[in-house]
DNA sequence: CGGTTTATTGAAAACCTTCAAAGGCGGTGG
DNA sequence: CCACCGCCTTTGAAGGTTTTCAATAAACCG
């Protein structure tokens, strides 16, 4: 388990032994989640921080009037809140999307080991970094793209980002969004989320049946939404060369 | 110089005297830089980090077709590129809105100094944990609100981000935003902008003339667009007491 | 298989964009 | 000091996109 963790930093930043002898020394909690379950409310102090193994879950927010945002997803091999746990309250909630498989990694245990190797920490910093440049995509996305757009560009990510985890086969990944999930994730009504969901269908891009999604024409759904995959920083020199993340196979039999 | 950076670490975290002295040993480079100009622009590798001492800048894309998304607003305290620093080529610009008074902090000194001074790290993790918080506020306020209570929520954040650097007199501040930069930075059109503040003007909640706003009733502003100010994380623990951040009136004068 | 959730479709209304024109404001130069 | 120019703002009208409401169909889950 605590392998995992290190070959994940590794494909960030080399380590040294003493680095990965410090992340041995932590004592993960395994955990299988039900679907549409929180790990962390609003209003809680993080305790602990945690990666998705399998599964998938989201960032979400509830508004006053009932209305909810998703900020983000969270696909196998994605920290979800290595970028708040520092902060003494939760300004918004994580919650599954599917059944997950989860560990915890305590919050002290994350500090003690930034505290003293500075490798692991640019590590950290680069998973973090990384999301938010995906957060800040979103908000792009959001706020320059209609209906149909929006949605195809969501698909494009999730192909890149579940791909770089392996977890791709034929252009196909599980996808257990229900269409309210998108629609409060892209800000639309889920009747919109219909009907984008038709158009894209009818356009022989995307063929989506059984909570499984496929991309039929990867270069064309790009093309339809102006794709420009940069902000995931996937290409780059630390990365490269390796077709699939390792440290995530290795886990799926456990 | 150095003096205004350490005294706002030192509002998130307590450091020692060699965290001090390393930061003392930085060079900053103080820049003036004009109305409208890039500090960074996209596809460039991260040198420095920049911090604001006076004026407004902001974080923005510009897709193929030409249309800006703007994804965030700096103003004076704010690092502007803190978070991506790290990452290899920046995938978007920042540019100024107004005239800035800037300081550079070499990218490498950063990294030497978080390499050995882990209170500094946080510090600085924390700055851009609040950042990123805003960032997800952003998108649940273009993601959810219509346009009026968008920009709503807008002014009620520039408001209390200014009142904690102590640049809000009566409920006045500086707004050297067009009408075109708010359209970019909400999704809007800039026509749709100007219809919005009719409104906001109609109602009695604000006054906007000559690049100066003023906030008339900041807590029926406030329950327009139901603004909830604990995402910007200014009443913990470690900001309590303070009324204003001190190292800003500092720098002033210089 | 029955009940519940999720997805689809139509029609009307709301919201926002686009286009176009006019008005205001500030800065510059005569 | 005024006239002019450019940029920014305002307004109207038409059109497009999206939401809302409501009803039906399909898929999912014990």
């Amino acid at each position: 388990m605590q392998d995992a963790l290190t070959r994940k930093l590794e494909s960030f930043e080399e380590l040294t032994d003493a680095d990965r002898a410090a992340l041995r020394a932590l004592v993960p909690r395994l955990r299988q989640v039900p679907a549409r379950t929180d790990l962390i409310q609003e209003g809680d102090k993080p305790e602990n921080v945690h990666l998705i193994l399998d599964g998938y879950a989201c960032r979400y927010k509830v508004l006053p009037d009932g209305q909810r945002q998703i900020m983000a997803f969270f696909v196998p091999g994605d920290f979800c809140d290595l970028n708040v746990f520092i902060l003494d309250q939760m300004d918004h909630a994580i919650g599954t999307i599917s059944p997950c498989k989860t560990v915890e990694i305590p919050r002290h245990a994350i500090e003690d080991i930034t505290a003293h190797h500075p490798r692991v920490t640019r590590a950290l910093m680069w998973c973090a970094l990384v999301d938010e440049a995906v957060l800040r995509e979103w908000l792009v996305n959001i706020g320059g793209r209609q209906a149909d757009q929006r949605i195809a560009h969501l698909f494009c990510e999730l192909l890149l980002r579940l791909e770089a985890v392996g977890r791709v086969t034929d252009n196909s990944f599980p996808f257990p969004f229900t269409q309210t999930d998108i629609a409060d994730t892209m800000g639309l009504s889920d009747v919109q989320v219909s009907r984008s969901l038709r158009e894209l269908r009818a356009l022989g891009l995307i063929h989506l049946k059984r909570r499984v999604l496929t991309i039929l024409d990867v270069e064309q759904l790009k093309a339809y939404c102006g794709f420009n995959p940069n902000y995931l920083h996937l290409r780059n020199a630390r990365w490269s060369g390796r077709r699939q993340v390792p440290w995530l196979s290795s886990v799926r039999g456990e």
